[in-house]
RNA sequence: CGGGGUGUAGCGCAGCCUGGUAGCGCACCUGGUUUGGGACCAGGGAGCCGGAGGUUCAAAUCCUCUCACCCCGACCA
């Protein structure tokens, strides 16, 4: 493609508001444009860079034995009430009435739509194993889209839905399905974690997350030092059962204090945080060490409820008259649930429920006696014992989730009646699976894990090109026709290639071809031509290398050989 | 939903406090000089100052209401 007839307006600044690179890079880099609050488009370059995930997606897909299908982004709400979804998916389901005042949603997720074909066709265990999958456009009504493509409201997903005859032969599926999903995500030049995970929404009891590692994550993920466990934290098992650190310390008298300042950092183990919850409406406290972090998940299940929100300040403010700073377990009437991690804790700092007060010197059994519920209800943090094989300790990394395994079991295929009759002729509901993969924020990712303060990096196999030529002096003759010949050799070779052919000055071409983020670069130029040379370099490569001008095709052939075997 | 912030030319921003001709940089158009890391000179086009109401002789600027977006948190996967 020559850039004087591509459509790829870049940017050279960003809106100073927006903090996240991807989004900086691809709304600067000509990739995508803001429509509307997590709402994107794709310009030409950001959806080569989709169709490159979508085909490596299909082609693993396909070989893992599923079918593709394309199923109505608009779904009746009548499905979803069969389903129980219409009411307990929530406000991100964007709902509305067509002109008869019949409900429809936008689809977030197609497991009602799926099975509502399904089960009028499969009707014998000679049907199956059964496995779908589609590429499509979801939309979940965020409460605060954020980050570009990395937490839209639209965003383009794979999903794939697969149906057995056994519990036995949908796990051996769900076993294929994860070996697909590594191979897509390698294949993408990704470098990724498989976690264990919380089925939330979806459902189900089996669930693996894929996570693109980078800083800017949202996740946090454990693994353990020892067994090769990886879990989010949110599901991580930590090992407490024999925690010796809170005994170490011995007890001191209960006495009141003023507070001078927030505690520090390194202090914040000694302090005992009070979070306050509604739990299917009635009020309860938690208490939790300062430096851990209450896992919802956990918590939830303890309790046994079906709701569970955190109490907001101004609902606190009028019951009781205080900020959350001040809340602390002594004296406080009202249920309370305490983690592990603080039993037989001495020496603990907590709000005294006046303000600016607070008591220091708390030991848990002889000041706290009204605790209703001990349990393990934070979130794993580093340093934390591997509650699967108990001799590893955790240690925590950054991931983006790009993709998610569900074992699905009959969740749905029992409320939906998705059966079939088995080999004695007996009726059985099928046994599902349903699996997705984040495909725009498969790019956005890739963006987060592969970039410099210059623009994108991106892995070879999802690049919208392969190659960019740059002629830095089209108005010269011999600069013309040399870059016009190696543009048209190695497209001959099926090399996608970007060629910039503007009459710009040399300058502005290097800006955007390292903004754009094209894996080689060839540099045409006077300076170097005199000696019969182009310049070679890969996009993360500090200098470039001087090639005869006779050998530059098979060198990009041999480099890019080398990159698709190095990925 | 709580806290913070922003809406002024296609993009990035100043002006608002203290009311009085709507500005700067980039981009764009014309002409010229340049030509290896976002050139320079000269000229030019481009704006219901987010919307509604109010105060005033006069509102981008002050007041009230409203809408939208962004960031942090909560929520969600």
């Amino acid at each position: 493609m020559r850039m004087t007839h591509a459509f790829i307006p870049t940017r050279k600044e960003a809106p100073s508001d927006e903090e996240v690179m991807s989004h900086i890079y691809m709304q600067r880099g000509g990739y995508i444009r803001w429509i509307a609050s997590g709402v994107y488009s794709f310009l030409p370059l950001g959806y080569r860079v989709i169709r490159k995930i979508e085909q490596i997606i299909r082609e693993e897909m396909d070989n893992a034995g599923c079918q593709e299908v394309l199923l109505p982004t608009v779904l009746p709400g009548s499905l979803w009430k069969e389903s129980g979804r219409w009411d307990h998916y929530g406000k991100e389901l964007l709902r509305f009435t067509d002109r008869k005042g019949t409900e429809y949603c936008l689809g977030p997720t197609h497991e009602e739509a799926i099975v509502s074909i399904v089960r009028d066709e499969i009707k014998s265990y000679r049907d199956l194993p059964l496995n779908l999958y589609q590429i499509q456009g979801k939309f979940r009504d965020e409460l605060r889209p954020r980050a570009g493509l990395m937490r839209g409201r639209e965003f383009l997903m794979k999903d794939a839905y697969s149906f057995d005859v056994s519990s036995e032969s949908a796990k051996e599926t769900y076993e294929a399905m994860r070996n697909a999903y590594q191979k897509i995500f390698k294949r993408c030049g990704l470098s990724f974690s498989i976690v264990l995970a919380d089925s939330g929404a979806i459902g189900g009891s089996l669930s693996h997350e894929f996570h693109v590692l980078a800083q800017s994550g949202e996740d946090t993920l454990v693994s353990c030092s020892e067994c090769h466990y990886a879990a989010n934290v949110e599901t991580a098992e930590i090992d407490n059962t024999e925690s010796t650190e809170n005994v170490t310390c011995s007890p001191e008298d209960l006495r009141k204090e003023t507070v001078v300042s927030k505690p520090s950092e390194n202090s914040l183990s000694k302090h005992i945080k009070t979070l306050l919850y509604h739990a299917d409406d009635e009020l309860i406290a938690v208490l939790i060490r300062g430096d851990h972090d209450v896992n919802d998940v956990a918590l939830k299940d303890i309790l046994n409820v079906a709701s569970l929100s955190v109490a907001q300040p101004s609902v606190l403010k009028k019951t009781m008259e205080l900020s959350l700073d001040d809340v602390g377990p002594i004296g406080l009437e009202i249920p309370m649930v305490a983690d592990r991690a603080l039993r037989d804790a001495h020496g603990m700092i907590a709000g005294a429920n006046e303000s600016n007060q607070q008591y220091c010197g708390i030991s848990i059994d002889r000041d706290i006696t009204t605790i209703r519920t001990w349990g393990n209800i934070r979130c794993a943090a580093h340093g934390d014992r591997c509650g699967h094989c108990k001799q590893g300790t955790f240690s925590t990394t950054r991931g983006i989730e790009v993709g998610h395994t569900f074992f699905l079991g009959t969740k749905y295929s029992q409320p939906m009646k998705c059966q079939f009759l088995n080999e004695e002729g007996k009726s059985a509901p099928v046994v599902m699976g349903c699996y997705g993969i984040g495909i725009t924020r498969i790019a956005a990712a890739a963006i987060e894990q592969n970039h410099d303060e210059h623009g994108i990096c991106w892995p070879l196999p999802i690049a919208p090109y392969q190659v960019a030529l740059l002629s830095l002096q089209p108005n010269d003759d011999e600069v013309k026709a040399t870059a016009d010949r190696i543009y048209q050799d190695l497209e001959a070779r099926g090399i996608e290639i970007l060629y910039d052919d503007r009459k710009e000055r040399p300058g502005v071409k290097f800006k955007d071809a390292d903004l754009i983020g094209i894996p080689i670069r060839i540099t045409v130029g006077r300076r170097t031509l005199d000696n019969g040379q182009v310049e070679f370099k890969h996009r993360t490569d500090k200098e470039s290398c001087l090639i005869a001008q006779s050998d530059i095709i098979t060198f990009v052939e041999r480099s890019l050989e080398t990159l698709r075997n190095n990925s």
